[in-house]
DNA sequence: GTCTATAAAGAGATAGAC
DNA sequence: GTCTATCTCTTTATAGAC
């Protein structure tokens, strides 16, 4: 049973001829069928035939609907939990971890599209999806800490609640996956530039 | 068949005695089940399971379970056009336009709270689901042309291009419906406050 | 690594009695 | 208005050949 949990090493994105899919490719498929029709609308026959496989041989690849499910999580989860951990994020004033924290979450929105958008949408229906809730509250607290700290800084508004300010804020980052896409018009870090413009600033011209 | 889709007849929201269940009380209790669990993920024999019916009695009801979410998703979308007719919504300038529209938005949202959950994770995949996407899309249109008025007005900035700001914009309000609940510590309008004052005026002190 | 065939369970929906 | 029983189709997953 393969699915290896691994970053890819490194640079071998070329296929080493053969007949088939590897775990990866497949699994890019999967995440994109289960954005367009829904993690549990998508039949594994469905995922086989978008593939040209048969269920057969995607069940060597994957040992259940479900893992694929769980590996494309994990992908973007750790992801966002990276940026959380990288040194920019953990240095200087609140209000200025706030913007990094802000733009490193875009930007893995961005270059994570599918698995994070796939993230979003998860209601926690299994263990696998209640593990993946967990993770993204756990998340979205130490965000509200930081909100928290750049209020008690003076640099953010004190007049909204840290943890709805918190929320606001994502729901307004995170519905990005719903209508960006990377070959449209502006860039990942365009579109970051006006996404932190507006939260920053609003809509109202001053 | 019922599913007669005209409005509650005023005041009768007392049940006449009787042993079962009415229309709206079915949709209601499935309109939660499908938003604990999701539409697809939710078998009619479950649904009848929570009403503590048989399926028969169920489908006595409604004729399908696509059909309780047709009439979940009238009542969303219903209500949200509704907002774009009142005759605030219609006269005075572009910038109170849009408060009016989107504190009516926010109104509905809070008002219609299951039913607008239900809405938004709508993903297109019966004529059920892209009929009512393309009322959300029709929708949108109209917001995104009242954020150009009041761009052209001067009232709003104009360096964030119209449809990704509105965009943006209802990513923020609609994700109230993800963690909003009428009976926690603020209101309704209050919540429209807090919105309102962070998407106009941003997140950072003046 | 891929296939056909199939098992076993669950899905949406209906028949017909009470 | 509710029930039990059932139909038919689809589901996830497996067996075993090539």
């Amino acid at each position: 049973m393969p699915v290896s949990d691994h970053a890819a090493p490194a640079a071998s994105a070329v296929r080493r001829g053969r007949p088939g899919y590897d775990q990866r490719q497949i699994l890019e498929v999967a995440v994109q069928v289960f954005i367009d029709h829904g993690y549990d609308a998508t039949s594994v026959a469905s995922l086989a035939d978008r593939l040209g496989l048969s269920k057969s041989a995607l069940y060597h690849h994957y040992p259940s609907k479900e893992s694929l499910l769980e590996v494309a999580l994990e992908e973007a989860l750790g992801s966002l939990e990276g940026v959380l951990v990288g040194p920019e994020a953990r240095r200087g004033a609140a209000s200025e971890r706030l913007g990094v924290v802000l733009r490193g979450a875009i930007d893995v929105l961005v270059d994570k599209l599918p698995y994070v958008t796939l993230l979003l949408r998860v209601r926690g229906n299994s263990d696998v999806e209640r593990r993946a809730l967990e993770r993204r509250r756990a998340f979205d607290h130490e965000i509200t800490a930081l909100v928290r700290a750049a209020q008690a800084e003076g640099t953010v508004r004190a007049d909204i609640d840290a943890s709805v300010a918190t929320r606001l804020l994502f729901g307004m980052v995170n519905s990005v996956v719903e209508w960006y896409r990377p070959d449209g018009p502006e860039s990942g870090s365009e579109l970051a530039d006006q996404v932190l413009k507006l939260a920053m600033d609003g809509l109202r011209v001053r």
